[in-house]
DNA sequence: ATCACTTACGGGTGACGTAAAAATC
DNA sequence: GATTTTTACGTCACCCGTAAGTGAT
């Protein structure tokens, strides 16, 4: 049997040369490679080489081994790759979203449902979201619609609903029971978090005459809101899970309109429902 | 980079079942079997087993990386197999005869003129040497006609003429100037060696009422041809190669027929006419 | 008790590197 | 003289086998 290292050995000469050039590039000395050439010979019980004094070509017969080696060690480096990318997808879950709403609920709840997994995160536009889904570099996705594809199945997942979040002495703080319309606020200045997914689209539309002022950093944006008189923006889900603690001092009023309430679907393949189906019916029950 | 017993080892374990089984097979200690599936699972990182105190079995990814293992290690006996046999064909010269007369002339001249090369023959029916020929199971076929087909070539080789071998108080032997035709002999009975090709069908189609007596061994033959009043057959080939030599009291009577004439031709491939150039051209200056 | 796998330990093969020689450019 | 391959020799890695241990059937 010709063990790998020896292919690798004569894909290098082939690739390079000389058998010096071939050692260098394999980090091992010359006379080694020599040995491993005149071993590979042995095995084969055949002629590779054209050998003069100080000169080592291969022959035609070597060319042919080289090409087999070649070919065998690429074999090899699939097999690496896909095995390690199937026990990756075992072991990691990749969720793509459109909006953060729904990135502070499922990655939480995920974790509860399958501690051994590992889940990353990333927010991406809908359209790249459902090409990934489809060439599995996202295990499940998080848009604002089913997608009925072939292959893919869909769930509600949540629902997230926008609010105004107004300093207390700002007119708009009386309003906090009754809400406001987006056209109310419209040319106001806002501040708010970067990075929100659909809900930009939304406001470009409804809100096209406000500046919106953005900053990257959710503790350093919390700290400027609580010093400041300009409006900002929260959803019943960042409300819950942090405005209320961080930013205490703030009135939250509802937008009115039906496009500051978004619905999330999830859309994953039919063997990612299997694997998470502890976490979609609990999902389900949640949402009863 | 993964070794190929590594392979070899895994590819054993999925077929056999258990580490002990495959061991066996293997022709190793189970121990070393363990060892080595724990460093494949080390190089990949990643876990191809369920795990029990007394039982192992692939997971799913094992059963991925076994199967990427068998493919590996059929390309590995492939390129052993493809080089020696590209090998072989360098140094090794297949040819096929459709009679004896040709195999007396061919190796030689081809010897000659290669004495490096390791010359093959055999004797076959003239539909086998041309498939043999396209399957390259021959380098080179004698036939009694040129072989007319895509890259495949014929040269004119030389010609065989058939008499009748008499002992001299024959009645035949005074007809040794102006030969005999096949129908005068027909019913005779005849002294021949076993296994002359083409020469059995003409022999069957132009004297049916002979019988023939064949004999395995040319000397055993030689020694009875020289004890008895039967008739024999002889060749200009035979003749001039060992005929005369070994059955020297005999009279070579001429075939008149037209049949009782072979013309030879070898066909080759193309790339094997330009391995035999010098012999070709040997061949057509002999024959000049 | 037997079977199947793992752990522990010692041994030998063989792949490696260094050094030096031979030969060509 | 520089480069390239081969030969020689000592070293060390690593793969193997034996023996012992653990747990399941």
């Amino acid at each position: 049997m010709i063990e790998m290292y020896l292919l690798e050995a004569l894909a290098a000469v082939d690739e390079c040369g000389t058998l010096s050039a071939a050692a260098e590039k394999l980090r091992i000395s010359q006379p080694a490679l020599s040995r491993s050439m005149k071993k590979l010979e042995g095995i084969l019980n055949v002629e590779l080489f054209e050998r003069t004094k100080n000169r080592i070509t291969l022959n035609e017969t070597g060319r042919i081994a080289a090409d087999y080696a070649g070919k065998i060690l690429r074999s090899e480096k699939d097999m690496v790759q896909a095995v390690r990318s199937y026990d990756n997808s075992l072991h990691m879950l990749s969720v793509g979203y459109c909006a953060p709403g729904p990135m502070r609920i499922v990655p939480a709840t995920l974790a509860r449902c399958y501690p051994e997994l590992m889940v990353t995160s990333g927010m991406y536009k809908e359209e790249v979201l459902a090409r990934g889904l489809r060439e599995d570099q996202f295990s499940m996705v998080i848009l604002t619609h089913p997608l009925e594809e072939e292959g893919i199945v869909s769930h509600y997942l949540c629902s997230e609903h926008l609010y105004v979040s107004a300093p207390p002495d700002n007119e708009l703080a009386k309003r906090e029971k009754e809400g406001v319309y987006f056209r109310e606020v419209d040319g106001q200045t806002f501040l708010q978090i970067a990075h929100v997914g659909i809900w930009d689209e939304i406001k470009a539309r409804m809100i096209p005459h406000s500046r919106i002022i953005l900053q990257e950093d959710q503790e350093t944006l919390n700290a400027i809101i609580n010093t400041s008189s300009l409006l900002a923006f929260a959803s019943d889900i960042s409300i819950s899970t942090f405005r209320r603690k961080y930013t205490p001092g703030r009135v939250f009023v509802p937008l009115l309109d039906e496009e500051a309430t978004v619905r999330f679907y999830c859309a994953m393949k039919k063997r990612t429902e299997k694997k998470l189906s502890r976490w979609i019916e609990a999902i389900v029950s949640e949402e009863e």
